[in-house]
DNA sequence: TTTATATAGTTGCATATGCAACTATATGTA
DNA sequence: TACATATAGTTGCATATGCAACTATATAAA
């Protein structure tokens, strides 16, 4: 191989991405085939709500690594369809606590028996070692980056 | 934790998928930085069709991993800023062959330094051999979906 | 107290995505 | 030849994305 060109057959960008792009087809097929009304961006915004209700959408953006114009309109979408809502703070009016609503719950409850299958697919036949190993050069490749990636 | 919960952060999807997520960020910063006009998608189909020019768009959408359609407007608006032009086929007039311009293989040859940079800092600290471990497993993950992963 | 500055969220704009329905062409069959 | 079926590509629709500019509110400084 030349000395200026790209290996890019065997660089982990394109391996990781191709990866990504077809585990997220499945998930979004799982979803459709439940008759889960839910994009991926939707579940994750539930699965962090689920661990911690009440966030503005300020961290809400930060921690799904999301534009909050991007948080807002899935917000909205997510608020129309009766999963979350919106409270306007009593100390900071220019701030909105997202909640989940008793509806919100009841999908991300049916959604964790699929996204568990998915992860025994995507696992299958992989040691819980190499997975700790991957795992921990993921994060290696996330710090690469300076750990923050500035607000993304 | 419970028989029934998910270790989502324990799981390689997630990791996976915000890894990726930084990665093009990263990218998109650095094209956008140099001046280029070019979004990651678009720079995938300039590396396909660098690699073999002249692909129809149903060939160029497999390869890519997008729907045609998809791909048919990714394609438009190459042709539209001069990177590519679309050529009817003599033998068969419903398919179009798609030819890399002199302007986008001159696009693409710019791209080069700074993908090579992205993979330089994504494998930074990372051996060869971990780098061939994660390759292997995530060729694992592709094929636990069923290789095809049918047409996507 | 008024003025400047910072912050939370929204909106306009351009881009990308998949699915389903559609058009035009090609091919196989009656 | 006529009709049915398959295929390449396009279009409508709903969704998601980031950036930059904007609004409203809050806070700090003059």
């Amino acid at each position: 191989m030349k000395s200026n060109a790209i290996d890019f057959e065997n660089s982990l960008g394109p391996w990781m991405g191709k990866t990504v792009k077809i585990t997220e087809y499945h998930l979004h097929k799982a979803f459709k085939e439940h008759q889960l009304d839910l994009t991926k961006e939707q579940m994750i915004v539930l699965k962090k709500l689920h661990k911690e209700d009440g966030l503005n959408q300020n961290e809400l953006a930060f921690l799904v690594l999301r534009d909050k114009s991007s948080l807002a309109r899935l917000l909205r979408k997510m608020e129309q369809k009766g999963y979350i809502i919106r409270v306007q703070c009593k100390e900071d009016k220019r701030c909105n606590k997202v909640f989940l609503t008793d509806l919100g719950k009841d999908v991300f409850a049916k959604t964790k028996p699929i996204i568990k299958h998915i992860i025994q697919t995507i696992e299958k036949g992989i040691t819980l070692e190499e997975k700790q190993t991957i795992i921990a050069i993921l994060k290696k490749i996330q710090s690469n980056f300076g750990e923050q990636s500035e607000t993304l």
